[in-house]
DNA sequence: TATTTACCATACGCTAGAGTATGGTGAGCT
DNA sequence: AGCTCACCATACTCTAGCGTATGGTAAATA
């Protein structure tokens, strides 16, 4: 019998500590992470940890680096290729439902603001997207200062989505149901 | 109309506390809310508290509902009484640097989202909410269904206002670049 | 005046979780 | 073969917080 998980490697190393970071984040939050916690997860004990790392908060960081750099680089390959402002925008909504996990880390972490770890990611990664929006509305015929403003509500959008949905409260979202807000959203924000 | 200080009285009251907790959870959030801590404040011990609560649970318990009830009467007092809808709407947006605990308080609770203390009350407020602004896009001579997802949307922006605030990343209340986004949210969300 | 009641202080027990100290082990190098 | 080193296990310490046990006191009541 092989064992029978993530790596070849019997061996972790410090990538395989943030990876699992990151899954348990989206499951249950910053607050909830634990070492042994995660350890026990992982089927291994503290003392792995502490090898690779020098304390939880470093974990942390290391982590939402990791995080945020997958998300940049997300940003601009999904984004970037597409030619049309508009199709950009569009896709900007249609692919909340895909890339779960990423979207998942960003909810939580928007849960956990406030944290000092948390704080200047979010900031630097709402900052990103909001000046992708930007200059797709510029690119649209906008003025740029209406365009800033028109990026953050649409951005706030997005978060405001995020919150209902860690409160149970936004329709399945492969539902028809879904389909025609995401729609309405769209008419109402993009123009034509 | 009774002093919220303890000087006056000699002994606390359950209320006193519920008070109390409301205070630091807007500022520090619900996570946050330890009873040695909150006894430190008040400048008493551990004793007084669990001869009024039978846990911390139970505080909590306690003091969200007397939110939501505080905010439930805010809902109808500040809405109810405005006749035409499009004031009514943009008073919404306007109330939003008026009622500052009480907009903290939802604040933070919307970062505990998943906290079963909190979960149920979230959907709750969000629920009546979206209702009046339903109602009042309806009043304007919206289709039932339309109106629902212009509420929903409408309800999104405020909660992405409120993430964004958590993160540093709104203009200050008072300045003409945050009356300027108003503004700008206005004229895009409510028709004319 | 004597007793009860309401309220609070003090001192404790208990658990979760961070971090440390130290020893064990297998793979590769000499 | 012997050694080193990377990696992990085990067994601690220490602190924050929840909850409990119990006793004190001032005011109300009998």
């Amino acid at each position: 019998m092989k064992p029978l998980t993530k790596n070849e490697r019997s061996t972790l190393s410090a990538a395989d500590w943030e990876r699992a970071a990151l899954e348990f984040i989206a499951e249950h939050g910053i607050q909830a992470l634990a070492i042994e916690t995660l350890a026990r997860r992982m089927g291994i004990t503290k003392g792995s940890f502490y090898w690779h790392f020098s304390s939880r908060e470093s974990l942390l960081e290391q982590a939402l680096l990791r995080w945020e750099e997958h998300d940049s680089r997300n940003l601009n390959a999904s984004l970037g290729e597409i030619d049309h402002p508009r199709d950009r925008l569009i896709s900007f909504f249609r692919r909340i439902g895909k890339e779960k996990l990423t979207h998942e880390v960003y909810s939580e972490l928007c849960a956990s603001a406030g944290h000092s770890n948390v704080e200047p990611v979010l900031g630097r990664v709402a900052e990103r997207r909001m000046a992708h929006l930007s200059t797709a509305f510029e690119e649209m015929g906008m003025e740029a200062g209406k365009a800033m403003h028109q990026a953050r509500l649409t951005y706030s959008v997005y978060l405001g989505f995020l919150q209902l949905q860690r409160q149970q409260q936004t329709p399945s979202l492969s539902s028809e149901h879904y389909e025609a807000y995401i729609e309405h959203v769209i008419d109402t924000l993009i123009p034509s």
